[in-house]
DNA sequence: AAAACATATCGATATTTATAGATATGTAAA
DNA sequence: TTTACATATCTATAAATATCGATATGTTTT
């Protein structure tokens, strides 16, 4: 858990905006084929279509969230779901609270 | 209070160091000739010589602080001397816990 | 096996940030 | 009223980030 490379996620207006959808999915996406409760989070498609930028930088977004460790990632098929790492989320949370 | 202004400021190592420095200015910096206690801060050439940057640099990194309402500078004779912004940074990390 | 599709990666360019040295500004001391 | 000093601003360059279109990869369907 690196505060600097967390902190370099949350310096873009459009990440911090899909750590909050990703709060409540039923609330910000259509709701997925085959899975009725978003327990593994979210596809690329719909982050896009709610981002309004491109596929590759919503891509490039996601992979550098995981980097951080503020996603986790799962494969069903052709899709790549993005959950939020809620434990290093609030682990960052405390660290800042404690140090800041 | 902008989240993505001052997660900037937090996205590069010698500024969250700066302000963890001032959040006790007697344990890290040599005292100041005739102020005691360091109610206004810290002058910037003590910050300066702990994060062993160029002067030009930490003026930057300064200045950047006090736009993002982190820091709160004071003139006193030639020297400015530079405080935490205790609300701001509060507030900042109550919106992080709410929202993020 | 080919086609279709979702996502990831690559290559390119524009913008931003990091950093320093040089210079300007404001204040105090000689 | 020069001189010295602390800090701020300017100029320049290297490195990092933002962003996209194009292409590659992996998966499913036909």
């Amino acid at each position: 858990m690196n505060i600097v490379e967390i902190s370099k996620v949350l310096s873009n207006k459009t990440r911090v905006e899909i750590l909050k959808w990703l709060k409540k999915p039923e609330d910000n996406f259509p709701p997925h084929q085959d899975i009725d409760h978003f327990d593994d989070g979210v596809c690329v498609g719909y982050i896009q279509d709610k981002a309004g930028l491109s596929q590759s930088t919503i891509s490039t977004y996601l992979n550098s969230m995981q980097n951080a460790d503020l996603l986790i990632p799962t494969r069903h098929g052709k899709w790549t779901y993005y959950k939020r790492n809620e434990k290093v989320i609030k682990a960052y949370l405390e660290r800042l609270k404690k140090e800041l």
